[in-house]
DNA sequence: GTCGATGTTATCAA
DNA sequence: TTTGATAACATCGA
């Protein structure tokens, strides 16, 4: 579900929130997503105040100020909801992060893809899901962007959605970004013409921040960190648009199957060998 | 009831 | 390095 925007959207929706508030506790309810480490460690986050929330790639990190850290994927269709500790929570909630004002931050995940851990916050380097993420793509300037794709080859589409490449780029917009750009999600991206470079730079930024703007897109479950639902769903120029008539030429967009992953695009726009 | 699909990604084999 | 298949799981819609 949550990819970059989305993901942006759920922190700038919690801060207000969360910044500044006091733990009271933390309530493990799903053991396993917390995966390897131990449920002692959430221990030590009783009575910390939160510093800051922020986002990395797809994650959001948590700090406290005792120097520790909460990390949270969301994977498909976690969500991290303001609750008041006195609603009843929802049926997957997995995780409850009570505050000292009567609030309650609850990770809700029905497919139980998600995981969280706990972490030194300075110690984020140790972190192998940190790690190896590579750049905000809203961070990039495009001659580094342009040294980094000369390095790689294969499928665009394949490279657009890994996480040691850019980090917070999905399927969603994956498909939104090579329709930007006009080009095929199949192109070799060592075969690919600087100005085309220059042009998946632009769509890259184009897409995510307007994305943002729209605060992500709601397609199922998602929802911000107060339950709203996004607005970039009314954006989309392919994805879920199989056979429907392309936004900029009325050629019929097509849907395949590129490693698992549903990809729509327009045959007319987005030339194999643009 | 069954089947196929869903926004993520780790892992394995080729 | 890259790719495709598979698995983790629950829900929804045809």
């Amino acid at each position: 579900m949550p990819e970059l925007p989305e993901v942006e959207t759920i922190v700038r929706s919690l801060r207000p929130y969360l910044v500044g508030q006091k733990i009271k506790f933390v309530r493990l309810i799903h053991r396993p997503l917390l995966r390897n480490s131990q449920p002692s460690e959430l221990r030590k986050f009783r009575g910390g105040r939160v510093w800051c929330l922020r986002r990395r790639g797809k994650m959001i990190l948590l700090d406290i100020e005792k120097g520790l850290s909460l990390l949270f994927h969301l994977k498909m269709t976690g969500c991290l909801l303001m609750s008041s500790q006195k609603s009843v929570p929802y049926k997957h909630t997995r995780l409850m992060i009570s505050f000292e004002d009567g609030k309650e931050l609850r990770f809700v995940d029905p497919r139980k893809f998600g995981f969280v851990r706990s972490l030194k916050t300075e110690g984020e380097e140790d972190v192998a899901e940190l790690r190896k993420l590579g750049p905000e793509p809203l961070n990039l300037e495009f001659e580094t962007f342009a040294r980094m794709i000369r390095q790689r080859r294969g499928r665009l589409k394949s490279l657009l959605v890994n996480q040691s490449f850019l980090a917070g780029i999905g399927n969603i917009y994956a498909d939104e970004i090579c329709f930007e750009a006009k080009l095929h999600p199949t192109l070799d991206v060592s075969q690919l013409r600087p100005g085309q470079v220059r042009r998946l730079w632009e769509a890259i930024r184009f897409i995510l921040k307007r994305a943002i703007v729209a605060r992500g897109t709601s397609l199922r479950n998602y929802r911000d960190g107060v339950g709203q639902a996004g607005g970039f769903q009314h954006f989309l120029r392919v994805y879920g648009r199989e056979g429907e008539a392309c936004f900029r030429c009325r050629a019929k967009i097509v849907r395949l199957r590129l490693a698992g992953r549903s990809t729509h695009f327009c045959p007319r726009c987005q030339r194999q060998t643009a």
